[in-house]
DNA sequence: AAAAAAATTAGAAAAATTCTAAAAAATTTT
DNA sequence: AAAATTTTTTAGAATTTTTCTAATTTTTTT
């Protein structure tokens, strides 16, 4: 556990949002300027190896690093591309199920239109 | 609808599994040496801006794309990377049911150990 | 058939990620 | 605690993936 990972580490989990590896470079960089854009990608690598953090695809742009906590899925609006967290405790369970098998992990999105631009829409209609 | 379009359809058709955009521009290439790679990123976009096709988030690498017929899942083999098709017929239904709105799609990766590699580990062991 | 609109092309540009070799830091051995 | 070894970091080059651009071609409309 070396500094720069305790930094990229901290960055992830002191933040409910989801950041890209170079959001998350940009972030470390204001903390420790000497901090390397490899070593960013290289730690968020070892960490979602170790199943400390996890990967979230991203919808077409860059990948995102969330908090491996409970397992969740993430709503992503299709309006203004917002990405939340949608708690999905059984799920896990049911996919191993109905599969026959364990798991190691899964990810879920789910495209949607969230409250708010779903209020705007019908408005402009 | 366009030759190059009509192509690159076929190609996604035209087999069970899920290519990139450059294992698709390749192999539109033997077909038609004179298309752009603009072209097949195009295309791709509107097509599944359309829906006729889907996206699938690369695991790390880059995005595949899918014939986008009934909803289903993948499943990812953390030992070979192979990538099958797992049907979930109800998932989309039972999502929107959870959410309380409705739902414009939802794409789930689900890793695992693959029956052939879980044989090869448990020789190994 | 001419005009307008849309799509394609080739290549440049941008963005995202990985690689490399040297230096620094951390860990282990003596 | 010093030396040796291993691991990690650094900076920047290289690679990979995707997007953009402007000119051309194709398609559609008038």
């Amino acid at each position: 556990m070396t500094r720069q990972r305790a930094l990229i580490l901290d960055i992830i989990r002191s933040d409910e949002c989801h950041h890209t590896a170079d959001e998350i470079f940009s972030m470390a960089r204001e903390r420790m300027p000497t901090i390397s854009r490899a070593t960013v990608y290289n730690n968020l690598h070892s960490l979602e190896a170790e199943k400390i953090i996890r990967r979230i695809s991203g919808d077409g742009s860059s990948d995102r690093y969330d908090n491996a906590f409970i397992p969740h899925g993430h709503l992503v609006c299709i309006g203004c591309d917002k990405m939340t967290d949608f708690d999905l405790p059984e799920l896990d369970r049911e996919i191993s199920e109905r599969l026959g098998e364990p798991i190691d992990s899964f990810e879920l999105k789910i495209r949607y239109i969230c409250p708010s631009c779903k209020a705007i829409t019908a408005k402009t209609e």
